[in-house]
DNA sequence: TAGATTGTTAATCGATTAACAATC
DNA sequence: TAGATTGTTAATCGATTAACAATC
């Protein structure tokens, strides 16, 4: 990749990977941006502009060549690497996201939980155990933890990112429906399930009035 | 609300709501664009833009009304009514939205479970019972579903779509990384966890290149 | 009133779309 | 080659920011 990639572009490459992944599993060579673009709801266009930032695609009157273009989006996103990961908050939504396969065949392995519940601490879940907050900053140096996964309830979740940032962790996958303070060198990414759920109802809502 | 929403807007107002919620349990009578935009990470501008299109918002010199602000947010996103919703596919995910709290608390109830597994179907969830596919069009009738949510392995996610669609459901919730093809009347919003992981990683990735 | 914030206009910025020559 | 798709430029569209008079 060369400029700057937009952050338009950047939200949507993983959403290239998923299909092209996808479409290479049927056994697909070539993939063209009509084909994507019908897929994921865009205009062919738009990925053309996004894919051009990225040299390495071989290309074709075909369209683009799925390996290519799954190993160039892949390094991009730096799937090829994975991450060491921590998860705080051993709730019911912390417990399935430690269960998704996915994560973990991809490369993103959660290697520890944290928790205050005195019960839970020290049993295990997916064999990854459950350790007492305060061995957070040692857990995360040891097992060289990058991501910080948050599944607090509201009112820790600010200092949960905290310690965790104190930790040297260099991303926070947010789960809990609060803007969480980071210094510039943190990367943050939010899940908001409410929010999302308030946004169907309204677009419900406008469907109904302006049909 | 007067013109059009612009969809950029349309996507804030649930932050909006939940920050709002948040100062008016604390007691705050006022909040400022200033405020709201340096919890959120936003311009004030773009939140008196945003604000600007209801009218009904009580404003001062201290800022808008927080009573005021969270009536018409509230009567915007849809959440004073709520909404009957079945959930399909009841997997770890699935069990984790059954019990979270929130969405009930809101109004958005769910009214049922669909599974193909055999040993799920007759038991309960949160009191919730689940109940086979092939009983969808008939719960979703008689319990005046609106909402769908969708939990299923990938290969299903279509077909089980398609079943809510029939059922005259009003909306998707889609959990699953595809982009489900649904007719213009019903809206849909997406969940994408993969994505939204791989997207950590990538702006991680970007903060190491270029600090 | 005085101080602060809104409401609103205009300017800037970025993202999307359209169109077509270049390419495979 | 012929047909189809890319790569790229230009035009359009929408979103964000800045600035300041109007308002409370």
């Amino acid at each position: 990749m060369r400029k700057r990639i937009p952050t338009a572009t950047t939200k949507r490459l993983p959403l290239y990977h998923e299909y092209i992944s996808r479409m290479e599993a049927e056994g697909s060579k070539w993939v063209s941006s009509f084909m994507i673009a019908n897929a994921l709801g865009l205009t062919p266009s738009t990925i053309r502009q996004d894919l051009k930032h990225f040299e390495t695609i071989e290309s074709s009157s075909f369209g683009y060549s799925t390996k290519s273009l799954k190993k160039v989006l892949e390094n991009a996103l730096g799937v090829t690497t994975g991450a060491n990961m921590v998860l705080v908050g051993v709730g019911r939504l912390g417990m399935a996201i430690v269960h998704h396969k996915k994560f973990r065949e991809k490369g993103f392995v959660i290697k520890g939980l944290f928790d205050v519940n005195e019960d839970l601490i020290g049993k295990r879940i997916c064999n990854v155990p459950i350790y007492p907050l305060g061995r957070l900053p040692e857990i995360v140096k040891k097992k060289r933890i990058t991501i910080g996964i948050v599944t607090t309830p509201v009112e820790s979740a600010q200092y949960v990112t905290d310690l965790l940032v104190d930790a040297n962790i260099k991303g926070i996958w947010n789960f809990v429906p609060i803007n969480l303070r980071v210094p510039p060198n943190v990367a943050i990414e939010n899940v908001n399930l409410c929010p999302s759920l308030f946004l169907l109802a309204f677009r419900i809502k406008l469907l109904e009035e302006m049909p």
